[in-house]
DNA sequence: ATGACCCCTGGAACCGGTTCCAGAATCCCG
DNA sequence: CGGGATTCTGGAACCGGTTCCAGGGGTCAT
């Protein structure tokens, strides 16, 4: 109710004074600054936020895209980007942005355009070159988290190292059929490093010699995505491989639940690594490469607050490490089963 | 870039007919409307929104708190509440707000009297009695979803009758020893009606004669959460109920989990009832109560779009239906397994 | 004594729209 | 044909802040 006029008149200046008081620009005397502040906390004073945006084209906001919300890694980096501008008393705007939805198209052709904020992260977003283009429009500072580099800023773990030491790990404890699972066939639409990932699985198989016998089993990236394509894979013991690769946590626990159901011992009779270190890792003694998406989210945060403080600061690309927590999922290979399929722990395929 | 100004510039018009033309207010001719609308077109104007918020007061964003993002809950109501003011337009504004926490405080001292959206829909909340009293000096509309009403638009599933129908449905089953599973003693902290589900349980458990065996097993409202403590519970043979109400899915699978982990058999030796109707409610053959919380998010939206439009009209309840679904989960009790705890399909306690 | 410089303050312009108001043109009806 | 209602348009005020600019007073060095 209560505006910067009001203040002015009670504090007995004019409103250049007060604003100056209130924002700390510009000179002002200590007992001035003092007393306007009284006046302001007096009256309850808050500045209207659109007056202010109006006149300094500041929004102190950020927009925040991704595509889904209730997988785990989307709802941490969400969180940790809420932490972080929350002690910078900044908005957040979400938006959500399913690969080639409607909301996708609408996010990038119209509420980007309305620029209602001074700056965008967007997690697990890989966009096309139109995208490209209205980000670029945009004009204003863009981190990207999770997998794509949007703009030049962005942080996300080492995909593709990630696997690579997931799958190593299995090799190390003498497997020879790993299978990845996980996934759309080329990464698309799962947007966040699937791809590369995959990649880095492939590239393992490959430096061990073991490329010919390298499996991608496809399925949704979520636990019963897992769980459904791990039944139909491990159903068949000609087929069965003696561990697993989850392209993520989710799909690897789903992965572990078919097993039980399926009467396989895990690790016993069957190694799974994921990636993730998921809030349920520890509940089923998972294995898996562990990253922190909510300090990525903070990361993100604070990238975008350089950019936003100094546009002209140079661009990050932050890498964070994801070390392999050994739980109790892997185990050296069990020779008898793989004595089924004719592969020798020695054997190199 | 380009103001209205330009825009009415480039049609030959004043900015008043431009801005007329362009909002659909006012009088402008048909040809004039055509001719401002083009040059707009062309010029890629796009009004700019604080200008506009400063001067009508709307601000075309609704605010959503709620406490927690990584529960599935919340996520769907999350992407139900976005779904639904895509449509409209309208941005929104995102708080978490963890119960006693620092986020919490700061979202109903500092961001809500900020004033920057139009209406707020919380989530999970129940204020007390400092939040309220700044809920109603924000004086704008509030709805609340899943659980106490904030104002008095809410919408909701009938928690008391949907924990009463889960508990009727294993007595129908002749259980006799039924935990509930989940949440604080008292309800509070889990913020979304936990409480409430616990009253309908004893209610029910009341109604049948079995007041005196109701037993209430605390654990966090998450799946580690119910696993954990459905080991501690079902460890002990001589304790051991023999069904299970879930105050949530989440612990309801948490409490399947653990029960195959003890080698007890779901249904056969252990019943285990949910609410919610979760993603992984069909993968675990959890039989439950359906809500469908993205429906609810939808709800929620259109209620303070009612209250929006017209500032007078009636507050609504809104109650979602939530069916029983039968899957697998829940069986007869086994007689056996009742009588080591001395209690026959018939007795009462 | 005279600048040069810094500190402090108020008046006025400005950000980019919407809306009020007055006036002109057209229409309809008696 | 006169007059009231209706349609259309432009000028100006306004929303609530920030910022530019000019000016007064004090300090310090020349």
């Amino acid at each position: 109710m209560a505006g910067i006029a009001d203040v002015a008149r009670a504090a007995g200046v004019s409103k250049s004074t007060a604003s100056r008081a209130l924002t700390g620009s510009g000179y002002v005397s200590a007992a001035t600054r003092q007393r306007v502040r009284d006046a302001a906390a007096a009256l309850g004073y808050v500045p209207t936020t659109s007056a202010v945006s109006l006149v300094t084209g500041r929004t102190q906001t950020v927009g925040v895209v991704m595509p889904s919300l209730d997988r785990w890694f989307f709802a941490q980096v969400l969180e940790g980007i809420q932490d972080a501008l929350l002690e910078r008393r900044y908005d957040l705007a979400l938006y959500g942005a399913p690969p080639e939805s409607a909301a996708r198209r609408e996010m990038f052709e119209h509420f980007l355009a309305r620029k209602r904020f001074d700056g965008l992260i967007a997690v697990g977003i890989e966009p096309n070159a139109r995208e490209l283009e209205r980000l670029v429009a945009f004009g204003k500072p863009v981190v990207a988290v999770g997998g794509y580099d949007v703009g030049t800023n962005a942080v996300s773990i080492d995909d593709e190292a990630a696997a690579r030491i997931a799958t190593d790990h299995l090799l190390g404890l003498g497997h020879r059929e790993v299978v990845f699972l996980g996934g759309a066939p080329d990464g698309r639409h799962t947007s966040f490093g699937a791809g590369r990932r995959l990649a880095g699985y492939r590239s393992a198989m490959r430096d061990a010699g073991l490329e010919a016998s390298a499996r991608h089993v496809q399925s949704e990236v979520t636990m019963p995505g897992g769980y459904g394509a791990a039944v139909e894979l491990l159903g068949d013991r000609r087929t069965r491989p003696t561990a697993l690769v989850g392209v993520c946590d989710e799909v690897a626990v789903g992965a572990i639940i078919a097993a039980r159901r399926l009467g396989i011992r895990v690790p016993e009779r069957l190694s799974v690594v994921g990636i993730d270190d998921h809030a349920y890792a520890d509940m089923f003694s998972l294995t898996t490469l562990q990253q922190r998406p909510h300090q990525q989210g903070r990361a993100a945060v604070q990238l975008l607050m350089w950019q936003l403080d100094d546009p002209d600061a140079p661009a990050h690309r932050l890498y964070e490490s994801s070390p392999l927590v050994v739980r109790n999922s892997t185990a050296p290979v069990d020779d008898d089963a793989s004595a089924i399929i004719g592969v020798g722990p020695l054997g190199t395929a």
